[in-house]
DNA sequence: CTAAGGTGTT
DNA sequence: AACACCTTAG
């Protein structure tokens, strides 16, 4: 059986509301790690994936996997039920066609208690393959949603183009065209000085321009020490796939095959963290995980609310349906900071990272453009 | 002729739009003591009842008994031409057709005048005969409007059930079914316990904390009581009509319900006289001012604007449509706290007191529930 | 975080 | 009129 006790309804809340345009059904997917969801959207053309791990909850029971086969319209309703700071407590029984929803006021006597009817609903799971990406742009969730919100008005597509400049998105319309670009942010970890993503892996092929070989002192910037302030906070490394998602279990079962965990050391931490230190035999090797939880709060780099980090190995540009976009910005209630993962000729990732899970959508380009 | 000046045009609105959609045309029984207006909704299924005392004008007067038929709709429209703190002063003739209106800026030399057309409308004054209910719970409005407006999403009706655990509100739906139980707020006069109903009386809408009939009977619960529920009515004497509004212009009376007194002369007798004759039927005139004094902490119970009070003699089982009470709890802006008066097979009536008059709806239950 | 007001939209 | 969205004030 489920018992899975949230602090806060209000995350499940605007999860719902964030996906809720997108997909009708789904499976909630509940197991020992926590409650995953994934998804293509109605039309087929994009992919959500939510997560919220067991952690995440004030109280996690969920004795064997069970798949919760829900339609989403109805658990919206229900939500809307559960005031944003009620305590929220889903139970299910095993092979239970009902999911039952408690809300208990946090200071009062009311205590409200819904059941909603559950569906069978085929999990078409799709693996997605865990990729590397060209080309990770951080910024402030609400700018991204003023970004594509702004284009929608104009056209239907977004050109995204990173390059050394920068990032831009720029739309075509009938009556207007229009071109908004996003250059790193000063004062940030880099200096304003776009970087290279680093591999996840140990694959150096990419073009770094700063080495993580650095003590770790510096290994914070390219500028000698100049913005020194980082440093104290989390090791931060330009690398890879996912620095904020300390979740690496990828959705779909690519993740559990492990084969992502190429960790050249041994702890599993510090691969949480992608801040892969080869040659960190230097000082720490247990400060990672220091670093991991120093970023829950705030202080990493990422989790500058207000900066923009562009990461990059290469000149990205590709072309993506506004619609979708509009629709994936919703998720910018969760989360301060969303981060697009480009490749050419790739689907598109934009994730929100929030404390204990994350939201991630998957959008193939459009064809032809660039 | 009629001069009324309120002090507050925001009163008129804010009472417009609790019943504009419920009711479409209704006449405004103008008379010395106040303005009354009394109306069934559209489909006729529900009664409202709207009073504003004379003594709630910063001037009144009203020579003879008129009635002004008022298109909702149109007085809603002039309406809005008011700022809610406009000095608002209502001007008929005798015989009139036109109902006059000038909005005086509190602080400025703007004045606003605004005539609209008046129409006849058939009075079908329905006496509603002066209920004695079985149980009375006095809520914040906010958190009645929150209850009806959750479980509307999920089915058309709502049954309300007072017993000893409290006051539950459940609703069935296609996709979920929904429970809300509120008990009494800890802390309040009765200390979180349920307390009977005092009889009707001359009492001032105190509660009284224990009523000596409080041990010595069935009908505050058991299975039997159900059953007998019809019986006991008859001779149920710890009852009350309203504690709280002492205004019983209330259209006829059980006393009285064979006789419907449309006539004017004596329903302006019955209002005027309405304060010393509250006691006609009560055989009891026990004080509760007692109770009073052990009430010290919050102040007024009913004033209390977050708790909720119950008080009940029997247990009952009531269903409602819900869209009618979504409609009800629009009145939630003219005051904290809602009352809701049931017994079993009877309308709920559900108050809201303001400061010098109410609004108060009734609404059959469905039958063949519970 | 809630409530309220304003806006735009269907 | 209702809903969704945003901003603002408390």
């Amino acid at each position: 059986m489920l018992e899975a006790k949230l602090q806060e309804a209000g995350l499940l809340k605007k999860l719902l509301d964030a996906i809720k345009e997108l997909v009708t059904d789904a499976n909630f997917e509940c197991n020992e790690e926590g409650i995953n969801l994934q998804a293509m959207d109605n039309s087929h053309v994009a992919l959500v994936s939510v997560l919220i791990q067991a952690a995440g909850f004030k109280r996690y029971r969920c004795d064997r996997p069970m798949p919760l086969g829900v339609n989403l319209g109805s658990l919206t309703k229900v939500l809307k039920c559960a005031k944003d700071d009620d305590i929220c407590t889903l139970k299910a029984a095993d092979e239970a066609d009902l999911l039952n929803l408690v809300y208990e006021a946090k200071n009062s006597d009311r205590i409200a208690e819904y059941e909603m009817k559950l569906m069978d609903i085929d999990s078409d799971q799709l693996g997605i393959p865990e990729t590397e990406y060209d080309a990770r742009v951080t910024l402030p969730s609400n700018e991204f949603s003023r970004i594509v919100r702004d284009l929608s008005l104009l056209g239907e597509s977004v050109r995204i183009e990173v390059s050394k400049e920068g990032v831009r998105f720029a739309s075509e319309g009938e009556a207007a065209n229009g071109s908004i670009l996003l250059r790193q942010t000063e004062g940030s970890i880099s200096g304003g000085k776009i970087v290279a993503l680093s591999k996840d892996g140990d694959d150096d092929g990419e073009v770094k321009e700063e080495d993580d070989e650095e003590e770790n002192e510096d290994d914070d910037e390219d500028e000698e020490g100049s913005k020194k302030k980082k440093k104290s906070k989390g090791k931060k490394e330009k690398k890879v796939k996912k620095e904020d998602g300390d979740e690496d279990e990828e959705m779909g079962d690519v993740d559990e095959d492990g084969e992502e965990e190429q960790d050249d050391e041994s702890e599993d931490e510090e691969e949480s963290n992608g801040k892969k230190r080869k040659k960190k035999a230097s000082s720490s090797s247990k400060p990672a995980k220091k670093a991991k939880t120093s970023k829950s709060k705030k202080g990493d780099d990422d989790d500058d609310t207000s900066g923009v980090l562009i990461e990059m190995n290469q000149h990205v540009s590709l072309t993506f349906s506004l619609k979708y976009l509009v629709n994936f910005s919703k998720s910018g209630s969760l989360a301060n900071k969303v981060q697009l993962m480009m490749s050419n000729d790739v689907p598109l990732l934009v994730a929100y990272e929030f404390d204990q899970g994350h939201i991630r959508y998957y959008l193939a380009p459009k064809i032809g453009d660039d």
